[in-house]
DNA sequence: TTTGGTCTACGAAATACTTCGTATGAAACT
DNA sequence: AGTTTCATACGAAGTATTTCGTAGACCAAA
């Protein structure tokens, strides 16, 4: 089994956010993306994707003339390892915390909200058909 | 008014914390906390910590031999900082996918959820009270 | 076939961050 | 006083990341 990619740097992840949206694509094309919030050159971003490839990131398919580039992590994946590091490091380690700070700093609409509220639904419904899976927990809750 | 100090970073993010939790320390004893999860240099954990007084990011007493430092910018303006950016590197600047992502990818016990639901009512019954769409108050302390 | 446009490859500089070796001075101990 | 201990300061190397200049290949139009 090939060893799974490294965490992306944040120029790496600018790029895997164009094409995790826009879908496989081109040099010119993740530049021109990436040039609209930001000044880039051409080889700048040719060279990172191009990095990226032997770093396993991204594939690419080069029949023709121009190469197309495609993400090779999942966008989920890739996420969840970040947010992983980052509650780590941010949050010594309570999702809690972040969620908190998140919602709480911050105007956050009611739809929004709603969302946020079925997915505890959800989340407490499963917890009651799949009771504790990892029964460590000395919670005498309830 | 003195410029903020700079966004910290890993190394210097992990100070901070040693500094919130601990509080004024001297450099041997965040050392010592350091070296609890990870090898580091004595002199490593010095040099940070001289960088981080220049940028502003901790204040240090110089009385005795040895000095003592304590942190300079607050633990939940550091984060929502730094998670203000993390947002956008990593969700594009959706609060709401990384807030599903956290709660979904992850156990979370019935505590914490009920935590978040109290926290969503507070959020509703603000939004209630406040229908503030255009957020231009200068806020009259309270 | 020559010219101009567009592409990839590659080297290397610029920057930022982390790490540590060594110098130096003050205090404590004998 | 001499020696050991422990502190700060500072230089500099090691590493990672980002940036871009330049060279060479390819293609199409004139």
């Amino acid at each position: 089994m090939a060893k799974a990619p490294p965490k992306p740097t944040d120029a790496e992840l600018e790029i895997l956010q164009v094409l995790w949206q826009h879908g496989p694509a081109t040099v010119r094309t993740v530049n021109e993306q990436l040039s609209k919030s930001r000044e880039v050159g051409y080889t700048t971003t040719l060279k990172i994707m191009q990095l990226m490839l032997e770093k396993g990131l991204v594939q690419r398919d080069d029949e023709g003339r121009s190469h197309i580039y495609r993400a090779a992590v999942r966008e989920q994946d890739t996420q969840g390892l970040l947010l992983d590091r980052f509650v780590e490091a941010t949050f010594g380690g309570s999702a809690l915390k972040l969620v908190m700070q998140a919602l709480g700093h911050r105007r956050t609409s009611p739809d929004e909200l709603a969302q946020i509220r079925r997915l505890l639904n959800d989340i407490e419904i499963q917890n009651a058909n799949q009771p504790n899976p990892n029964p460590d927990d000395n919670a005498p809750g309830a």
